[in-house]
DNA sequence: ACCTGAACACCGTTCAAGT
DNA sequence: ACCTGAACACCGTTCAAGT
């Protein structure tokens, strides 16, 4: 007799819990198997191995994204798609670090993928164009999203930035300069102001209709 | 008698050495040892820990790049120096990867930071706005690396996006329409693109002399 | 003072054996 | 057919013991 309710879902279901409650560097196949309360093993009938199973977790993770109502002008729109895509990614940190690993992205973004293409035919001529106009910015949105991910928003621990830079005072004039307007990126800002210079550009630089 | 030549440094280039021939994640202290020909144990008296360990060898591999020469117009060196930046990080792939676990970056980059408020000091009015705009700059070049580090390039395996996008013919018209320009991204080209656009954008956003 | 061996508490994964 | 126990080849790190 089978173990019945030991469906790949319910394991990925388990594996994203314990990820998102205690890290992705606590994770192991044994605790997983503790939380379904199986023997290790038995997980292998359902994954080949842990990378596997890795890619299952990531998977599900970016199924989820919806992309937001097309409200609003396209500029707004395009911004609504990026800040949501980011948003996403962010929320679920700790399975954005798979990403690092494996080409696990596209298969789950499907329908983001189709609306952004959507969206930059309005500005492009042609097929080529209009793909090069959506990787400028569906990369900008996931190096953004990886770069929050190792650098921002950590708790506590992290050093000042400020601390290191005004100890370089001799050698370095422009940074001792202006190590004072050295604080904590807000990565939220930093990435809306990017971003919107990026869309700026891309219309500027293929200009057919102006939507 | 101590062990004269296990000095920090030469464990760290030994490790360094290990780290990009093998990977990181074949890397371990006892690996170390083993290559130090030292007793494991022993490491852990120069270095508190693996953490610790990695936190030096990311540094000494951030240290080693040198902002390239004041050359060209104003633009050609911001652009340069981005280049430089980003080629630096990404060639060395596995150390990148250790900037996802903790803030190793700014330490070993002072000179670089310093002549990128140089630069962006010329198209700014305030101090503010100069560090914003060399955060808008720098996050970008991080983060462009990051991707790469994580999506392209890689040897063989990689499946192709095509053979994904194909498949998703009748719920996603667009993507499956642009699914013919989807070939593998040309990480190069597309970070100059999307360069050019920021720098573009940061001398239109706050326009003081235009150099 | 400086180094190490043995041990602890873990990993991912294989495979012969059980039911 | 489906599951598991024991085992293998590893980890990072602690700590009492050696020289």
């Amino acid at each position: 007799m089978p173990t019945l309710d030991l469906t790949p879902d319910r394991i990925v279901t388990v594996a994203r819990g314990l990820i998102s409650e205690h890290g992705l560097s606590d994770f192991s196949m044994r605790k997983l198997a503790a939380a379904l309360d199986v023997n290790p093993m038995t997980i292998y009938l359902r994954f080949d191995n842990k990378d596997a199973l890795l890619d299952a977790v990531a998977r599900a993770s970016l199924a989820e994204f919806k992309a937001p109502p097309a409200d609003g002008t396209w500029s707004e729109q395009v911004r609504a798609l990026a800040i949501g895509l980011r948003n996403h990614l962010i929320h679920d940190r700790e399975t954005l670090r798979l990403l690092n690993d494996a080409d696990r992205l596209s298969a789950g973004l499907l329908g983001t993928l189709d609306r952004g293409l959507e969206l930059m035919s309005a500005i492009t001529s042609t097929g080529e164009d209009t793909v090069a106009a959506f990787r400028v910015l569906f990369w900008h949105v996931v190096g953004s999203a990886l770069v929050s991910a190792a650098f921002d928003d950590f708790p506590g621990s992290r050093s000042d930035i400020g601390d290191i830079l005004t100890g370089a005072g001799t050698t370095h004039t422009h940074l001792a300069a202006h190590a004072v307007h050295f604080g904590r990126v807000d990565g939220d800002e930093l990435f809306l102001r990017s971003t919107d210079l990026l869309i700026a550009g891309l219309r500027a630089d293929t200009p057919k209709d102006n939507p």
